[in-house]
DNA sequence: CCATCAACTGTAAACGATTACAGTTTGAGG
DNA sequence: CCTCAAACTGTAATCGTTTACAGTTGATGG
């Protein structure tokens, strides 16, 4: 691989020369094109690793998070790779962890300098993540709630108002023993939403009870199809509100087998508004948490950040949306 | 930040001590503990740029192509980042690319060394993109049909055998005509279906005509639903292949609307066999191009390749699998 | 034609690691 | 207690850039 030295020989200038060409840095005319020249003709690259060395810059930012199978995860990753792709910075991937001591593992490393800032995603609530973040000496955007005791640049969704969207709406079409089918309260999200849920149920003085909740083992579609197995207990509920789509697609998979029908038995509603809820049958009543935006946001707030470094923190609230289809209203 | 030369001022050694106990090259037990103390003491973690500086490796692997949007390339990256959890290798990914454009500004990107090798799928079928890859010094994993004139490692699914599978399939259940909805012909998944499918058809003397094949301009379900408009045309047919499990999702809903039944009227068969085939109404029989697997073979093929990079280039076929559901077999 | 100053260029010192090579220590065996 | 080899350690060069600083060039105006 040709290196600065090999081009400088070849244009006749000396090594600094090459540099300022490279980085715009001022020049004559006749040298800057020999230089160029000289670039073209030995294909010469600069090479990351020295410059990042010397400049204390990867030019990478690493996105973090736990599923890539989530589709909203994916949304929001395009978000991210969209607002980046115009910028300097690569994209680093660090995901499918399966676990905890992993991510632990995988934040440790961040020290290395491969990456000059951190777009993470927790969905576990756990004490060692909150800490090594707040240790980090990098740039750090947090996406979801914030844990007490950081403080970092935030985008998060207010996931209590989505709930209150989809259980006004539940209200409004007459429905009053509204469950709620939960993820894992072991994360982030699965408290969030339990706790909305159980404020919305008592805001609008409907009944509440520990039968109210049903927990899944996991945000997937298998996970929403094997916890509603009783459909006595089911059948209790006029309205399912799920933790998120996938979940309540298992759930709609359960009724159309056991012909319960939606919505007018049970009316559904999911969160996270992915493709798929335009694609069930019937279609999905879903709370957009606008994921993609989302993420865009984030990269955004990054880069912002990585121009600005002393800037204070930035919380940045995104609204959700209810997008009403047939799960709840038939068509 | 901590350098090595605070470990070894700190432990009393030389720099190249440090280096060594971190290396694990052999060193003094006594040696060994204090140099540990004190990486723990002050938190020193390598310079991931100085090493890769020295080393010429990056411990970075590039992860390329085009559309993160489709399912299938997800669960792709999530066997590449599978395989690569357990190495020391980190994933850089390059997505989200709108255009041939972009993926020629990217591939002239890697001459930097910001990454040791790159796994590649690229769908347009550009001459340019095959140039800049037989060019790059780095090793090479292409996912996919491998273009004229290239000579790297690939993983690469038998396509043809999956559309055989699928009409073999259909002509069991009594279909004879039968349509392709194709995605764009400027992508290779796109022409290899076309000539898998035609000469499918040949094979089995099933009649075809160039109404056959009806193209819609994008892999996604809006370019389902928008290639099938005129329903006079598509009752001219009992079976319908779709060049992907999205299209075919579009094309379910336009028939759901308009009252096409599907399997009785119209047996459908999408390909990718993505979460999606299992959660329509009714459930789609979809031809199962591994893709998650292709991702691992491809991560492995690369691993492999960096440990051993001279060894002969490999070429792995993948089987598709049929997988059968309500779309073509009422249940 | 000279002085002056702005504009450009080159020299050389970093950045933080790895590693060849030579020098030192250690311990076993006589 | 000495010898010798094996095992360890330190010195210093190197990877490919950027950039402060000093030196050079060229243009301009008097």
């Amino acid at each position: 691989m040709a290196t600065i030295g090999a081009v400088a020989k070849q244009a006749g200038v000396s090594i600094a020369s090459v540099s300022r060409v490279i980085n715009g840095t001022a020049a004559r005319a006749d040298t800057e094109r020999r230089v160029r020249a000289a670039i073209q003709d030995l294909g010469y690259q600069p090479n990351s690793a020295a410059r990042a060395l010397k400049v204390r810059q990867s030019e990478q930012i690493c996105l973090s998070f736990d599923d890539l199978s989530n589709p909203a995860y994916v949304l929001m990753t395009r978000g991210v790779g969209q607002a980046l792709s115009s910028s300097k910075y690569r994209l680093i991937l660090s995901s499918a962890f399966s676990s905890v001591e992993e991510i632990v593992k995988h934040l440790e490393t961040m020290g290395r300098g491969f990456a000059d800032g951190l777009i993470i995603s927790p969905i576990y609530a756990d004490a060692r993540i909150t800490t090594l973040i707040s240790q980090l000496k990098m740039p750090v955007v947090l996406v979801g709630t914030m844990p007490e005791g950081l403080d970092v640049d935030n985008v998060y969704v207010n996931s209590a108002a989505g709930v209150d969207l989809a259980i006004d709406h539940l209200i409004e079409i007459g429905r009053k023993r509204i469950a709620l089918i939960n993820g894992p309260v072991t994360t982030n999200p699965g408290r969030r939403r339990k706790a909305a849920f159980e404020k919305a149920l008592k805001k609008n003085k409907l009944v509440f009870s520990d039968a109210s909740i049903i927990q899944a083992d996991a945000f997937s579609t298998q996970a929403g199809f094997e916890a509603v197995t009783n459909i006595k207990e089911l059948k209790k509920f006029d309205a399912i509100i799920c933790a998120n789509d996938q979940l309540a697609a298992g759930v709609m998979k359960f009724c159309v087998d056991n012909e319960i029908d939606i919505p007018s038995d049970i009316a559904l509603i999911g969160i996270d508004n992915i493709e798929l809820a335009s694609l069930l049958r019937p279609t999905l009543t879903s709370v957009d948490l606008r994921a993609e935006e989302r993420g865009q946001i984030a990269a955004n707030l990054m880069l912002n950040r990585l121009a600005n470094p002393d800037r204070p923190s930035k919380q940045i609230e995104v609204q959700p949306r209810l997008v009403i289809r047939q799960s709840t209203v038939a068509s």
